[in-house]
DNA sequence: AGCCAGGCCCAAC
DNA sequence: GTTGGGCATGGC
């Protein structure tokens, strides 16, 4: 990885495995939009920034290199070789591969356990384009402004501190429907200790971490696996939400509505990488479904 | 217009 | 321990 910084802005060489629409855009984040270069602006640890990737280069615009260094790196998973974890999952069946080729540049975020625990309790029972809009509201209202970029004023996401002090009620600008009081309850819980049980969750043995998570207000098990998968590296997390319920009935043959055994069958047949597996399929199924209505998943595609 | 959405809670078995 | 109705809102 050569990293060149340059009047605010990062240049890094020799990443393969990166698309911004696929790393963006595939439902793992809701805070990024598109410009019409095809790069995204969006907001992550408290930084606005651009990402794009032109002839082979990630550009960071309005980074750093300390920010590069401690933020974005890791956030965008750069020293993961996603060769080696695409050629493993490629080999397991032509769907899997169909999916890979699809989404080729996709990538699994390391974002803020914080953030991604209050943007999944927003997410259940939603749509993506809902959800970014109740995320955005949250922000605005309840996030420190950070500045102005691009000609917008940006807004990091609301401290822990800030929602545990408020009411249900008070969330009520931002149209979250009958998740406002499960995000209050949650972040009170949360600040008994400010935090820090949270913040140390991808240090502890999985089953006390997913124990943890399940206690709060609005955190289910599907919940609890995208905060495991999208912001503490446990890539074995496989979160069943309705689209990837279709894919292990129609594609892999599982009793509908059977979820223990989907998630057997994905901890078995997956294995480690079982959430990667996941998002690229949870991403090639939303996208090919956007061409037919037929309300099941085409083999052909 | 009506069904659906990156589900969870809770009461009733 | 499992099951199913209810849920607030808006995208399409």
């Amino acid at each position: 990885m050569k990293i060149t910084e340059d009047n605010n802005r990062i240049i890094i060489n020799d990443i393969n495995d990166f698309h911004p629409d696929h790393i963006f855009d595939n439902g793992q984040c809701f805070r990024w939009e598109r410009e019409i270069d095809g790069s995204y602006t969006g907001v992550a640890f408290g930084k606005a920034a651009n990402i794009n990737y032109i002839d082979d280069n990630i550009i960071i615009n309005n980074a750093s290199l300390n920010d590069f260094n401690e933020y974005w790196k890791d956030y965008l998973d750069l020293e993961r070789d996603y060769g080696i974890i695409k050629r493993k999952l490629s080999e397991k069946d032509s769907h899997m591969g169909k999916a890979i080729s699809f989404g080729y540049g996709m990538r699994i975020l390391g974002q803020d356990k914080w953030e991604t625990l209050i943007s999944f309790i927003i997410s259940q029972n939603s749509n993506i384009p809902r959800i970014k809009k109740c995320i955005k509201a949250l922000c605005a209202n309840f996030g420190d402004p950070i500045g102005e970029y691009k000609g917008k004023v940006h807004y990091a996401f609301p401290e822990l501190e800030k929602l545990a002090q408020i009411d249900t009620s008070d969330l009520d600008t931002c149209r979250l429907g009958y998740r406002a009081d499960y995000i209050i309850k949650t972040a009170k819980k949360v600040a008994l200790d400010g935090g820090e049980t949270l913040n140390r969750l991808d240090k502890i043995p999985p089953q006390d971490a997913l124990e943890y998570l399940l206690s709060l207000s609005g955190v289910g098990p599907k919940v609890a696996n995208c905060i495991t998968l999208f912001s503490m590296k446990k890539y074995d997390s496989f979160p069943l939400d309705v689209w990837i319920k279709r894919v292990m009935h129609q594609i892999y043959g599982i009793e509908e509505g059977n979820v223990k055994m989907m998630q057997n069958y994905a901890a078995e047949y997956f294995g480690e990488y079982g959430g990667i597996a996941q998002q690229y399929l949870f991403y090639y199924i939303r996208e090919i479904s956007k061409y037919s209505n037929t309300g099941r998943i085409n083999h052909t595609c």
